[in-house]
DNA sequence: TCGTTCTCGTTGCATGTGCAACTAGTGCAC
DNA sequence: GTGCACTAGTTGCACATGCAACGAGAACGA
């Protein structure tokens, strides 16, 4: 296929491989997270990324960046892990439009016993994917990703 | 902080990494693919696949892999299609509880309208990726992935 | 001060999705 | 042949999502 070399069809080929391996880890984390924790994986995330938070606390449009969602599912999903006790919503001081999320320790410990599941799963999902010719080498490109300062 | 510990980071960084690519990508071509052409991005998916098909038809559970679906979700979309005549469904001669979808000339016809405007998009996309220092890697690691006969 | 414009977050609505239960058909054991 | 387990695809249902419209507050200019 010498045509083929053609710098569209790389990019499409590429962007096949990056949505396989995405469906891939995410259905596994999502059947797994759900039933061990009843967390989605978004709700899993946006949790994540709370803690690693410093004062565990974001905004709502953080959050929707974070959790790659629209403003009104951010919304939703911030309500659903506020009625479970997981995080609460605090009134910004400075800028009254703003709410911010903050993790309660409730959610702390569930994010605690939900990592070693999430850590778990996203590993064999990956040995998983590397016994799969096209996917092979995405892997590998994933696991070279120098860890850079945010 | 052991070294195990390490390897956990790096995994889960890559898929976050991964995640926010692919929402990007996934984000843009919705938008483009929906207002230029009324297709979403797995409709376009499975036009595609099986376009590249030989015969122009897959079982649905082909398809259901292809597009990353459910069974349930992949017979609403293959209905959703037919009705608009993109495709149709033919049963299967020698198993008669399967069903192969096949392109139409309709849908042929609207998928090769659409290519152009996914080509950009995800071109686009990439082009943006590449100025967001955590995803710059990962965007170059899918250029260079390397074409394999499937 | 008032009016305009922008940003932040929420809600009504339509829609696409997964799970579980179901029907229809195949294949195997006996 | 008859029963039994398995597979392919469809449907009821609950639910998460995005878009558009909305209200509330901030920022700015005259």
């Amino acid at each position: 296929m010498g045509i083929s070399n053609d710098a569209v069809e790389i990019r499409t080929q590429g962007w096949r491989r990056l949505a396989a391996l995405h469906g891939l880890i995410e259905t596994g984390l999502e059947k797994e997270l759900q039933t061990a924790h009843k967390l989605s994986v978004v709700e899993f995330t946006v949790l994540d990324a709370l803690s690693r938070q410093d004062g565990w606390h974001m905004r709502m449009q953080q959050l929707a960046r974070a959790a790659a969602l629209s403003s009104s599912a951010t919304t939703r999903l911030v309500t659903r892990l506020e009625d479970r006790g997981l995080l609460t919503r605090i009134l910004c001081a400075d800028d009254r439009r703003g709410i911010y999320t903050e993790l309660t320790p409730a959610g702390l410990q569930l994010l605690t016993l939900a990592r070693p599941t999430h850590d778990r799963v996203l590993e064999e999902s990956l040995t998983e994917a590397e016994k799969i010719p096209e996917l092979k080498t995405l892997v590998s490109a994933l696991h070279l990703t120098q860890i850079n300062p945010i």
